[in-house]
DNA sequence: GGACCTTTGAAGCCG
DNA sequence: CGGCTTCAAAGGTCC
């Protein structure tokens, strides 16, 4: 049986009441690596999460893995898990009964309800109007009138999520769907979508047809969308409303905190429309594979691929391969963005050799920078952080509300105005960090007795 | 203009 | 079979 991971002793803890509602950066991360501490901020925290509209992700005790409440996982509710949630997530999917339909109950068991603050989680969810019966969930990808009656539903919970988020702007029953149509194609009135995709499968089955390349371009059939995809069409809009972010990256990022955060039984709900989708689109391609979309995208990833080596590191993942993803916290900072590798060189012979640990004028940027990652705290690593977790497994370029992302202590002591990094500390396993209007002080005992204390008395 | 970033989930690929 | 990779959406950012 799947088993939470134990999370690290952490608390935070707010000696004030009377700070300004504002989202602060005050989300740490605290890792220890080699024998110096690591400490950056990821995203911004609000420390009002109940009334912050951004509620959402920035403070997200829900979201974090490592949040002490949370007993090891994230709990909603009473009910018990029964299936085992996906590895990366800490929720289980949804498994529906193939003879019911409905998502099988879960295992893992939620908070109670009231346990953290509706908004905490997602404040938004309340706002999202389920309107309508959601059973059976419509497979809003090939909804629309030119689609024949047997295949589509005429549940108002679509592809293109509520009535009155979707259909997105432009778009009107009969156009073709965008999430099947070439990336570069538009809709061309109101054609028959279900025709015009078979006919584009068609054609991708006949490359020698035309111009082969224009015809690959136009023939391309996309992947249903996952649930968490369909979650995301449904709530970025949301998101991006609440949030000043524009930029995806960090938008996602959010999704993904929310996608965590939610109800297992919305969760649910996204899985079965995910499964109708499926179903659907099997019914629309019943020759498509997602291996023929492979081949598609084969120029641009390769692009990426043949891009990253070079004549001294021809794997870019040097690092995966020696540390593995159990290590991840030991690879560099290249290597984890699946980037040249840095510490694998071959010399002026071509002799392979690697450079295990720092590397001269790396080794802050690097090493603080891998070590402040993720998996290590839930794979047992010696690596502790007080925020790790997936969403944030490399730091966004924009946050809310501009949030410095200290990445390295040299970065920590440069991008924060008024921070004062004790640089004697920094080697140590006690450190307090002050800034204009926060104390940060984290403790730690060493590295291999590894309860963790991070207390941040905000003064 | 295209790749990247970032998220989760599904599916293909490969050893 | 397990681990890794790719792709799906989105739009700002970067080169």
């Amino acid at each position: 049986m799947w088993e939470p991971p134990t999370p690290p002793t952490s608390s935070v803890t707010s000696s004030s009441s009377t700070i300004p509602h504002r989202p602060i950066p005050l989300s740490l991360s605290v890792a220890q690596d080699k024998d110096w501490l690591l400490i950056r901020t990821k995203m911004p925290v609000c420390i009002w999460p109940e009334s912050c509209l951004l509620g959402c992700a920035l403070h997200d005790p829900g979201g974090s893995k490592f949040q002490p409440p949370m007993s090891g996982l994230m709990m909603y509710n009473n009910e018990p898990f029964a299936q085992p949630p996906p590895a990366h997530m800490g929720i289980p999917p949804v498994h529906i009964d193939p003879k019911t339909g409905l998502p099988r109950p879960s295992m893992y068991a939620y908070p109670p309800p009231g346990q953290f603050p509706p908004s905490l989680y997602s404040p938004d969810l309340s706002q999202v109007q389920w309107r309508g019966p959601h059973y059976p969930i419509s497979s809003g990808a090939f909804s629309g009138a030119a689609y024949p009656p047997s295949l589509v539903n005429s549940s108002p919970l679509s592809r293109f999520g509520p009535p009155g988020l979707f259909p997105p702007p432009g778009l009107h029953p009969g156009m073709p769907h965008p999430g099947l149509m070439s990336p570069g194609s538009k809709p061309e009135g109101a054609i028959s979508a279900h025709s015009q995709d078979r006919n584009m499968l068609d054609q991708g089955s006949n490359s020698n047809s035309g111009n082969p390349p224009e015809d690959k371009k136009k023939n391309h059939i996309k992947k249903p969308l996952n649930a968490f995809m369909l979650f995301m069409k449904e709530v970025r809009a949301q998101v991006v409303a609440e949030c000043t972010l524009k930029e995806s990256a960090a938008i996602n990022q959010i999704l993904g905190r929310r996608w965590h955060a939610l109800d297992r039984a919305e969760q649910a709900k996204y899985y079965e429309m995910a499964r109708k989708e499926k179903e659907l689109h099997m019914q629309l391609y019943p020759g498509w594979s997602a291996r023929d979309n492979y081949a598609s995208h084969t120029k641009k990833k390769r692009k990426k691929k043949d891009g990253t080596p070079s004549k001294d590191c021809s794997n870019p993942k040097k690092c995966r391969a020696r540390y593995g993803l159990e290590q991840q916290n030991q690879w560099c900072k290249p290597c984890r963005r699946k980037k040249k590798c840095i510490r694998y060189r071959v010399d002026e012979e071509g002799n392979e050799y690697f450079i295990d640990g720092d590397v001269e004028g790396l080794s802050d940027s690097l090493a603080t920078e891998d070590s402040a990652h993720d998996s290590d705290s839930m794979t047992g690593s010696p690596m502790h952080s007080v925020t790790s977790d997936d969403a944030f497994s490399t730091p966004s370029k924009s946050m809310c509300h501009n949030s410095p992302s200290i990445r390295t202590r040299t970065e920590f002591h440069d991008d924060i105005p008024g921070l004062n990094v004790d640089e004697e500390h920094t080697g140590d396993l006690d450190m307090t960090v002050k800034m204009e209007d926060l104390e940060v002080t984290i403790t730690s005992t060493p590295r291999k007795s590894l309860p963790f204390n991070t207390n941040i008395p905000v003064t």
